[in-house]
RNA sequence: UCGGUGGUAGCUCAGUGGCAGAGCGAUCGGCUGUUAACCGAUUGGUCGUAGGUUCGAAUCCUACCCGCCGAGCCA
């Protein structure tokens, strides 16, 4: 048995190959099979003349979705895109579908993903979902070969270390409540401190009521955790480890980049790094130049970060923001308490923010005050203050989210796109 | 939560007061190189739900339900 991925190199012998069958198309004495096997797409022909008549009569009925076990030579071809067709010698049914529901024409994309089980199968998700797998792959040799170690992040919070107004809440038996993890940064923090680079990689959860391109209900982040490691340095591993996985799928994944027909040269730049650094108040003029002004001490919405990542032709780093709009754990400059030691990495072209990072605060007093000031629970919050009691040192890390980033460099315009089964707020099945 | 927009055949849609339509799909037949093949025939309906106006409603009015796109918030 052989794999349509590997057919390319055996030009000239003849394979068995089992497979599904996406169409067909026949005339009285030919029959053209499009077929797919799970690593790629080809297509098989059946000739009247060369086969036995029940295997032609078996191959002109064969109906869309049917499973089928076959014997062919493999031919050059350059009428196919794949270089090679299949020279039917033999023909076995596994299975005859009926009335499979993802007909070869155009269906919207609620239809489409209310049969998601099924429309997995189809080229535009079969290669978003195998660029997926080479960007997850990716993140895991990058972190590795520096000497990260996976550091698995419980789901289950007793409270939040930011807001809960967005947290799923979790019913314990009616005796108690218990959150869903929307981030792993905090116990990223004591693993740091225990094993000095570690990464999270899991599913998180928002409860946010957004309805757009960029937001799902679950979704995967990776959370790099580095004692020892300060702000420049912190930026400097974002960039290397986006331009690394960048350039990994453009190499290894081109024949799916290519599928989903994304220009390529719109990601080159991406993969070469030199990500432009911009601090917070450079970004306020340049947006106040496009007419979209902001007072000091605000966010950015979407057409903010839209802006400015379309002025630029690769990922930008907004850097040193004002204290007031972020997190409670972050590092204020020492020579400016007012603005923190982070930076939000935007994409280019509307997918927004890819990632968040910062230098955390190590100084005891400090984590305290702001603990205070954000009105925290103390008592749930203890353990992570204990970071700063025994061998406190500075450390920084980042969460990148992984289907906004894929989403990105596939050139999809949603992420539900780029996860098997979205979880959305009008969606929960499939 | 707010703003915009939509719900008609299995799918994608047209139909703005007068017999419920098209293309595609599916089924059957034809065709020796098809790429969303082509040609012919057959098959197709709770017009989102409830109420109202009217001789007559998919179409006008009211309420509700469910999507899609965006905002806020975020990755």
């Amino acid at each position: 048995m052989i794999s349509i991925e590997n057919l390319a190199n055996q030009v000239g012998q003849t394979v068995s190959l089992s497979a599904w069958v996406t169409g067909v198309r026949s005339s009285g004495k030919i029959a053209f099979l499009q077929l797919r096997d799970g690593t790629g797409f080809i297509q098989a022909v059946v000739v009247k003349n060369e086969v036995p008549e029940e295997v032609f009569d078996l191959a002109k009925g064969l109906s869309q979705e049917s499973s089928i076990q076959l014997k062919g030579e493999v031919r050059k071809d350059d009428r196919s895109p794949l270089g090679v067709e299949l020279g039917v010698s033999d023909l076995k049914l596994v299975h005859g579908a009926s009335d499979y529901p993802i007909t070869p024409k155009e269906h919207g994309i609620d239809f489409l993903f209310d049969h998601r089980h099924l429309y997995l199968r189809h080229r535009k998700p079969w290669a978003l979902l195998r660029i997926r797998d080479e960007l997850e792959r990716g993140i895991h040799d990058f972190l590795s070969d520096r000497g990260f170690i996976r550091f698995d992040a419980p789901f289950f919070m007793s409270t939040a270390a930011e807001d809960t107004t967005n947290l799923f809440e979790i019913d314990l038996f009616g005796e108690d409540k218990a959150y869903l993890s929307q981030s792993g940064q905090l116990y990223a923090e004591a693993g740091a401190l225990a094993f000095g680079k570690v990464y999270t990689f899991g599913p998180t959860f928002r409860a946010e009521k957004s309805k757009t391109r960029k937001h799902l209900l679950e979704f995967w982040m990776v959370e790099p955790e580095v004692a020892f490691l300060d702000h420049q340095g912190n930026m400097q591993l974002q960039e290397d480890m986006l331009s690394y996985l960048v350039s990994r799928i453009l190499e290894k994944r081109s024949y799916e980049l290519k599928l989903l027909e994304r220009d390529v040269t719109k990601l080159e730049p991406a993969a070469k790094g030199a990500y432009p650094r911009i601090s917070y108040d450079a970004a306020l003029s340049m947006l106040k130049e496009k007419g979209l002004e902001l007072s000091w001490g605000d966010d950015f919405g979407a057409p903010h970060e839209t802006a400015l990542g379309e002025a630029f032709d690769r990922p930008i780093f907004i850097e040193a923001w004002p204290t007031k709009c972020k997190a409670f754990y972050m590092q204020p400059f020492e020579n400016d308490p007012t603005r923190v030691k982070c930076a939000d990495l935007i994409a280019p072209d509307g997918y927004g923010e890819l990632i968040g990072g910062s230098e955390r605060i190590h100084d005891l007093a400090l984590l305290e005050q702001r603990i205070k000031e954000h009105h925290l629970p103390e008592a749930a919050i203890n353990w992570y203050v204990d970071l700063r009691r025994f061998g406190s040192v500075p450390h920084s890390g980042f969460g990148i989210g992984l289907e906004r980033t894929l989403a990105w460099i596939a050139g999809v315009d949603h992420v539900r796109e780029v996860i098997p089964f979205p979880r959305m707020l009008t969606r929960m099945e499939p």
